[in-house]
Parts: C-alpha cells; structure tokens; sequence
DNA sequence: CTGAAAGCGCTTACAG
DNA sequence: CTGAAAGCGCTTACAG
C-alpha cells in the first residue's frame, strides 16, 4: 500500500556512506558508548546527508519490545474518557510510548476483538476500562504473556491485574455526608447501574453515610438508568413521578446530575432551591454549567496519569503482585446544592 | 523490555503442527484462494491449539504496508478536537486502521519532532492540524515520501496536500447576515488570532457581509486574543471598556462565546439581551451551556470523518493532484442572540 | 495446490 | 573500538 516515491534510505546505505559496517552504524546512531565519537560523527553526518528515516518499527521487533501502549475505553464523546486520555497519553508521552486507542461502546465482543488487535500489534502494555460483566479470561491471558494489563476506573471480578480507580465508598459518603450537614434527610440516589463496580461503590457510601447518621434508606429512592444523559432524564422522571419526592438527589455521575438539572429547568424547578444536587467526577462541564456543579471529584486526569505510570513501571519489568492505586475523592461545593430549608439561594 | 513468559508461538510452530511449510500456513491464515479448503482448516485448527497471535506487526514490516496512521492536533483538552478525534477515530476504525496521537500545544518544534515520531513508526499517512506560522518543508518531504498527508481545518501556506476544513467566509457571513437580520448595526468581532487561516476567513466573511448590507466597519470592534477561555474573557473586557460598545459579537469560536457569556454574567449583564452573542464550532457544551449558545456549525465529527476518508484513498493508491473538501457550515439559532429592540427575552 | 529460499530493516551476541 | 553472521516473525516471488 504504501508507495516509496524515492529509494528508501536504510542503515545499510548510511554505513557504506560513512564507510563503516551497519553493526557500527546502529551503536553510533542509538548512541552507544562503544563507539568512538570521530566515528558517531561521521554516521551522523551520512544520516543527515542521505535523509535517513529510523525505523523504529523494524527495531521493536529485532529487539523484541514495543513503544505502544493500548487504550480501550468506552467512547471517545464523553468528558469522562476525553479527560482520562488527556492524562494517560500526557504521561506516556514522557516515556516516548504512542498509544493506540480503542472504544468498545459496553460491548463485550468488541472489548475482546479489540484486545486480540492490540496484541496483534505488538503493544507494550495495556490500559483497560473494562466492559462491565465482560470476561476475565482475555485479560487473564495477557498475565499469562507478561503483557502488563492496568484496570482503570472499573474493576472486573476475576481478573488479576493492576488497577487504578477512585475511592467510590469515600466518594459517595462525603457526598451524602454534605447533604445531611445541610439538612437533608430524604436522599436519592439517581442513574447509572448497579453492573458497573463504581456504582456499587458510590452506593455503599451512600448507605454508610446513611447509616452513619441514623438516617434510615427509603429503597424507592434509589432509581437505575444507564449513566447517558437520557438515562438521567428517565430516572429524574420517575423520581418527580414519586409521591413524596425527596429534597435532594446525589447523581451517580456529572452527565447525570447535568441531565438532571436540565430537566428540572424544563418544568420550571430550580436545580439547587427545589433539589439539591450532587454530582460525581468533575468533569470539565460541570463548571460551565449553570447552577455550577457540586460534586465529587475523581482526579480524573491524575487517575489517567497514575495508570500510565503503573504501567510503565510494569513495562520496564517491575514484576511485583497486582497493585491497586487508589485515588481519594474530594467534595468541590459550588452551586446546585443549598440549604432545604431557606428556599432562595 | 517485553517479557515473553511462555514460549512464543510463530507462524512456524504453526506450520510444523499442521504439517505445511511456513507460506503455507501464511497463505492459509490470510484465507488465500490458492489453498486448499482442507489445509486452511488444519492451519486454522493449529493456530487455535497453540493460541497463535498473528504478528501484524511484522507482516507490517515485511510487506511493507502500514495499519497506523498518526493524528496530529493541537490539544486533547480541548472539546474541538476531541470531537475531531471522535469523528477520524470512528472512521479509520472501519478501514482497520490505528490512530496513533501527537499533541503540538501549537509548537512548531514539537510539531516536527512528532512529524519525525510518526515518520519513524512507519504510519501510513499523517492527518495533520497544523502549527500556524510552521513550516511547510516537512509536511511536503512527505509528499516526496509518497507517504500521505491531509491537513485538517487549519490551511498551512505553501503546503501542497489535500485539505479538509469548513468554509469559514460563508460561516462568517451567515453569522453576521442573522446578527444584521435581527436589528444589529454594530456587530464586534472578538478573539481569536490573525495568524490562523480560520480566524482570517471567519474575518473576511465578517466583512463582506458587512459591505453587502452596506454597513461600515469599526475596526475598534474587532479584538484579537488567544483562542483560549481566558483570551475570551481579556477580548470582552477590552470590547466593554470602549466608549460606545456594540449590541452584538460574533466570537470566534464557542470557546471565546462561552468565556464572554460568563463574564458577561459575572458583571451583571445578561448575554443575549445585553449582547447579542454568536459562536462558531458548535462544541457539544453550546447546548450544555446557558444560555444555549447560537453558533454557527462546523460540523466537527464531519470534518473528522471527510479528512479520515480522504487519507484512506490516498493511502489506498488515489494519487490525483490535491484536493479539498470543504464543508459547508451552517447557523445553528440557539437562545444567545435576540433582537436588540426587545430588551427582554 | 504447496515448499525452499530470500529478504523487509533493524539489533545482538560473538570475535578480533 | 569495529565487523561478519545470525535472526526478530513474517511475506513474496519463484519453482514444481
């Protein structure tokens, strides 16, 4: 496919040009202390003169390693990904590693066409977050290669690998916690579902802060959709729909919470006055939104920083049992979330 | 660095179980019609015993083809290209194909330092958002690399290679036509820089349309800044500070129109009433964002999708003189922009 | 329909 | 400090 317009430059022509033999060439170009500095001069100059192309391709796979790194993510068009990208291929890029990207959409079948890819292309190292209820054979497997593998944000039962995540329990507790401190007694708990392991998490925090603080759980407050911004409009609903709402909602995420607002905006109720609301992740869009979001912040950009440098070290043979890093929320208070009781902001 | 823990199968192991030579089993694994049903099976049987892992890679190396294609942007963070990316990503996953990512924060040196990266991990062909002011000499040394390169939404000068970007006069035109329309005689221009092409073509378009209903232009009107939140927030303070400010701004893009709403709103002001306000791009958050932003559409994932195809047939051996698609842009009439008579929504 | 040989562009021992 | 040889894992002519 790929046409070659000119002769193709190799190390064997920027030897015979600098009149040495190409094992020499090779040392000199990588910078080998072996090599006399007259002599890495004079390879230098024939690579310049000839317009030589290293191909770092063909030396991956002589000496066997790799300069990519997979990523497989859910989608690309969702602040939460955009964000975990930014962070991992900042990091990576520090160490000279490319990444291949993949989105799987939750699909199972996608998630392992796309792990066969990656190892078809020879990745270093792989950075999963993994499709909720998929398998934890194919990822099992890359153990069995010594191809490091770094769960990120999700957990997946059964497989035994790095993971790095957020500290969902924490999270969903300083949430409720805010949200009890201001009076609240009647918290929902809105979106996403209970397959995904971070749900569990912000749930059981949920339940703690409950508990806690003698609050007893009304089960009818806790409304599953899918963590999309109509699944946030469909649980919003049902909660208006219920015959004594309550006076505040914690958000399984901040498309949710946005989602949420939106709606509430739409049939002319006040997001902050007439439901508190909390929202998870922090995603960029919660401060551009209006009311301001108050929510739970994932660090997701350090989350991605943390899972490239995990497996980084990994990749450079650090061969120690699975790790987790786990990184604490924090509460950001900003606008969506008063007191219930003065009714003004 | 790669650690291999288990034997590594090859094609050879493969073929030794089944009992063919190596071409065989290479024939037979890319599902040649020269081979038999029965030895394809075999092969096929063999591979799935051993679990063999095709080494793309390697093939890659062999057969002198590329399955990668680098993309080159400005920044991740940043809505619109990662809305790009979504639209080039989706699109080369259809051909197979890798998008392997550099970022260039608008440096010409890291601009080609990446260029060298991408040269050296044998992509198949560049998609390149490109430096203002950069040089062109690299991007046509791939020209004379027979290796293709598409440049996506900025125009680079004395770069000759397939272009894809959106018509930024007419998008100027039509924004400033709906300003004009609605009552507007004295319409700013605010943010962005000269030095790139969209912001010179969004100008003219400003212009022009001015011209045809017979308007002047005030220069004061027009304010540079970086194309950035911050640019936004330092154009309107400039643009409020002038003795007889305009009813109406066209922003250069969402960015700056977001970053002046919210300032506006800081000081007390109510965009769309006060100022009359038109963005361009349409990001995903100039519908998140309230008021909801009137923009003009860029049609990102488009843009993305066009620029991905057009490499794809280059690569695929279509070597036609360059060519441009150039998509039409269209008013998307949201709430950030009403008549100036009517002082109230 | 199948096999033996050469080679993609590089690096890695091994000599000297 | 430098070179000749072998080989990474595959595909591509060329025979038969």
């Amino acid at each position: 496919m790929m046409k070659q317009k000119r002769r193709h430059v190799t190390l064997e022509h920027v030897a015979t040009h600098a009149g040495v033999s190409r094992s020499t060439a090779s040392l000199a170009l990588r910078g080998s202390s072996h090599i006399s500095e007259a002599t890495r001069e004079r390879v230098q100059a024939s690579m310049r003169e000839l317009g030589y192309i290293y191909d770092r391709v063909a030396a991956n796979l002589r000496s066997k390693d790799s300069s990519t790194v997979g990523l497989i993510i859910m989608e690309l068009a969702n602040p939460f990904y955009s964000e975990l990208l930014v962070g991992i291929h900042h990091e990576l890029d520090k160490f000279g590693k490319t990444v291949i990207l993949g989105t799987t959409f939750d699909s199972p079948a996608i998630q392992e066409r796309l792990l066969s890819t990656m190892l078809e292309n020879r990745v270093g190292g792989i950075i999963l977050s993994a499709v909720p209820g998929s398998s934890s054979e194919p990822i099992n497997r890359f153990r069995d290669l010594g191809i490091p593998l770094v769960l990120i944000n999700r957990k997946l039962q059964g497989a035994e690998c790095d993971f790095v995540g957020v500290d969902n329990v924490e999270g969903g507790r300083i949430a409720i916690e805010h949200l009890i401190r201001k009076g609240h007694r009647r918290i929902a708990f809105l979106g996403g579902l209970p397959q995904l392991s971070t749900w569990r998490g912000r749930k059981q925090g949920y339940d703690e802060a409950h508990r806690m603080a003698g609050l007893e759980i009304d089960p009818t407050l806790v409304i599953e959709s899918r963590a999309t911004r109509q699944g946030g409009i469909e649980a919003i609903q049902k909660l208006l729909a219920l015959p004594s709402p309550p006076t505040a909602a914690f958000c399984y995420n901040d498309t949710i919470a946005i989602a949420v607002c939106m709606h509430l905006q739409s049939v002319g109720l006040v997001p902050g006055r007439d439901l508190a609301i909390v929202g998870f992740d922090d995603i960029p869009e919660a401060t551009i939104f209006s009311p301001k979001l108050t929510t739970v912040s994932s660090y997701i950009r350090l989350l991605g920083e943390h899972a490239a440098r995990l497996l980084h070290a990994r990749i450079d043979g650090a061969d120690a049992p699975p790790q987790s890093v786990i990184v604490q929320p924090e509460l950001i208070v900003r606008d969506s979330c008063s007191d219930p009781a003065k009714k003004s902001e």
